[in-house]
DNA sequence: ATGAAATGTGACACCGGTGTCATAATGAGG
DNA sequence: CCTCATTATGACACCGGTGTCACATTTCAT
C-alpha cells in the first residue's frame, strides 16, 4: 500500500472489484455509476492517498487547468528588486487562479532572450498572462506570433495602437486627473511631473496626460520645462528630482508617475532642505506598500490589485472558454496622506 | 501546416520521411540518428512551430521538470499585503529555477484548509519548496505525511526539533550577534527588543538569542522587560512599540524582529518625538527594499534572498536526484544606514 | 569471403488516465 | 412472456510522446 510507486487507477479497480473505467468515472463523480460503488472507490482512493495523475489527465483531455504568467521587468532594474506594484499583482493574481481551480506557472522574463511563451504550445499552460509596464513594443513580433498561433493571453497595462489583443488595465488617464483634481483643490498649480511624457511608457504618458488635460480645464496650463524623465526605481526618481532642483526649476507639488519615483523624490526633496508637504506637495501612483510607511507618508493614485488580477484571470479565462471579452478598464482611487496634507 | 491543432511529432516525421521514433530521438538529440537526419528533423519542427507535449513526455517519463513553491503566510496578516521579504525570495527562486530549466508553480498557502502539497502526489512537480515564517507547527502532520509519502521537499527557515527534514535558512542567530556587535560598539547597550522572544517562531527567537547572547559575552545582560511581542507588521510593530512608550520603559537602541516591525517602530518613536538614531538607534532584520526609503533609512542586517533562492533550488533538486544533501545555514550580513549612525 | 561489430532506423509496447461503444442486468408496459 | 427503455459496468482505442528490441545495412578484421 505505500510502495514508492504512487497508486494508480488500476490499483483502486483491484481493490474495489471494478474496471479502471468505473474507477475513472467514481472519481469524477460522474453520474453513470452507483451510489455505493462511488463510495467504496472513494474510501478506497482516500486510503491508498491516490491522486489523479495529472499529466496522463491533461494528456487525454488536451488541457491543463494552469495558467502561465510572463513578469516583464524593467531591464534596468536591479536583478533582485522587483517592482512591488507587481508583486503585489502576482500575488493577486495566485489568489484568483487557485479560487478558479488552476495552477499557476510563473516566468520572470528578465530579457527578451528567454521567451517563454511556449508554455502554450508545451500544453504546460492553457493560457498566458502578460504583466509589465505597456512597453511591450520590444515584444512586439512575438505578441503578433502569440496572435497567430491563436494562442489565449491577456495583457496588464496601456493598450498600444494596432495592438487587438485582449488587456486589462487601470484608468490611467483618469487617475491622472484625480491627481490634478486633488492639488487643484488644495490650490497647489505648478506642477512638476516625473516619469515620461514621451510615448515610450504608455502608461505613464496617461498619467500625465489626464493630469495636464484636467488642469487645462480649470485653466491652467502646465510647464513643460517641469517635467523630468525616470523609469520606475526610487534611484532613478532621485536623481531626475535632482535635476530639477539642480536646473533651478520651481515647482510647489510634483506628480510622479509611480510610487517608487515619488519616494525617490521626496528623499531629494528632503534632502535638499525642500519640505513635503508644507513647500512642495507629492502625489504619487501605485499605492504599494512602502507609500503609507515612508515619511511624510505618501498620497497616491491607488490601484486596485485584487481586483485587477481577477479580471485578469477572469478574462483569460472566458477567453479559454471561447467566449466574447473585453478589455477591461479600472478605476483608480485617490489615497491623501501625509505627503499632501498641510497642516494647520 | 497552421492548423488549428498544434503539430505532432508524426507530422514531422511525415514530412521528413522518416519514422515518429526517429523524430523523438533526433529531436533529443540522440547520438543514435545520423546528423544529416537529425538536422532535417529540426528544420522540420522550427519549420511548423513544434513543441513536444509536455503532458506525455512527462507522463511517460514520470517527472515534471516542475517546483512547486508553498508561500505560507502569516494567517493573521491582510490578504494584499504579503512580506516583502517572501516576494524577493519568490524572485530568485524563480530565476534559479528558469537557470536549471524547471518551471515554477506558486501557490499561496493562505490557511491551512487549501493545502496544495499534493503537486508532487499528481505528478505536477517534482519537488516542493515551503516558504514561509518557520512556524510549521500547524501543519506538522501534514509534514509528516510528506515524509513518510518520500515526497521530495525542502523548507526555508528555521529547523524545529524532531524535524528530520531539509532546510535552507538564515543564520538568524549570527543576524542577532551581528547587530549586538554593532550597537555596543555604538555605545548602545539599553536596547529593547521588538519580535517575538518565545519560541512561537523560531527565527524571531533566534535572532532576539544570538543578540542576547552577543551582548552577554560583552558583560551587559538585557532587561527582560524591554521586549515587546509583535509579528511581522508594520502595524504590529508599531502597536508594539507605542505600548512600551506608553509603558514609560527606556531604551536607547531597538532591535527589531523584522523590517517591516522596525519600520512601525520607527514610525511610533517618531510621533511621540523621540529622534531616531540621535534618541534611539534602531536596527531591523532582513533588508527588503522599503528599508532604504523610509527616513531615516534602516540599519538591518540583510539576508541574501538571490543566494537563498538558489541554494533552496539546488538542494531540492540534488534530493530529487538522490543525492545526499545537508541543511543550509547561510550567513547574513549588517548593512549601515541612518537609522544607527550618529552625526557628527 | 565471412563473421563480428557498428550504425541507423522502424515497429511496438507503454505511461495513466478519459471517452465511446457494447453488453449485461433490471424493470416497466403491453 | 416478450419488447424496449434504463441503469451500471467492462472492453478498448486513444492522447503524444519515450524506451526497448529487432532488423537492415555498412564497415572492418580475419
Amino acid at each position: 500500500m505505500k510502495n514508492k510507486g504512487k497508486a494508480t487507477s488500476f490499483d483502486i479497480a483491484h481493490y474495489a472489484g471494478v474496471s479502471q473505467s468505473t474507477v475513472s468515472r467514481a472519481l469524477r463523480n460522474s453520474p453513470l455509476v452507483n451510489e455505493e460503488t462511488r463510495q467504496r472507490v472513494h474510501d478506497i482512493a482516500n486510503q491508498l492517498n491516490y491522486k489523479v495523475d495529472k499529466n496522463a489527465s491533461n494528456l487525454r483531455t488536451q488541457q491543463s487547468s494552469t495558467l502561465a504568467l510572463l513578469l516583464f521587468e524593467d531591464p534596468t532594474t536591479d536583478e533582485s528588486q522587483i517592482n512591488p506594484f507587481f508583486l503585489s499583482m502576482l500575488g493577486s493574481i495566485t489568489r484568483a487562479c487557485a479560487k478558479e481551480g488552476y495552477d499557476l506557472l510563473v516566468s520572470f522574463q528578465s530579457s527578451s532572450s528567454d521567451w517563454r511563451a511556449d508554455y502554450e504550445d508545451s500544453h504546460r499552460a492553457d493560457g498566458i498572462i502578460l504583466l509589465g509596464y505597456g512597453d511591450y513594443l520590444d515584444y512586439q513580433s512575438r505578441l503578433q506570433q502569440l496572435l497567430d498561433q491563436d494562442t489565449k493571453f491577456v495583457c496588464w497595462g496601456a493598450t498600444v495602437d494596432n495592438h487587438p489583443d485582449l488587456t486589462v488595465s487601470c484608468d490611467n488617464y483618469g487617475g491622472g486627473q484625480l491627481a490634478a483634481q486633488h492639488l487643484y483643490a488644495l490650490n497647489r498649480t505648478d506642477c512638476a511631473f516625473i516619469g515620461d511624457a514621451s510615448n515610450h511608457s504608455p502608461e505613464f504618458f496617461s498619467r500625465y496626460k489626464g493630469f495636464k488635460d484636467q488642469f487645462d480645464t480649470y485653466g491652467v496650463t502646465l510647464n513643460d520645462r517641469k517635467i523630468a524623465n525616470a523609469i520606475s526605481t526610487e534611484e532613478s526618481g532621485y536623481h531626475a528630482t535632482n535635476s530639477l532642483i539642480a536646473n533651478n526649476i520651481s515647482f510647489d507639488s510634483l506628480f510622479a508617475a509611480s510610487d517608487l519615483i515619488a519616494i525617490g523624490a521626496i528623499r531629494a526633496l528632503l534632502e535638499a532642505g525642500i519640505s513635503v508637504p508644507e513647500d512642495v506637495h507629492v502625489v504619487g501612483f501605485d499605492d504599494i506598500p512602502a507609500a503609507s510607511y515612508v515619511s511624510p507618508s505618501l498620497t497616491t493614485v491607488q490601484q486596485n490589485t485584487t481586483l485587477a488580477g481577477q479580471m485578469l484571470v477572469c478574462n483569460l479565462l472566458s477567453l479559454i472558454k471561447g467566449e466574447a471579452v473585453e478589455s477591461t478598464l479600472l478605476p483608480p482611487s485617490l489615497v491623501v496622506r501625509a505627503s499632501s496634507h498641510t497642516k494647520r
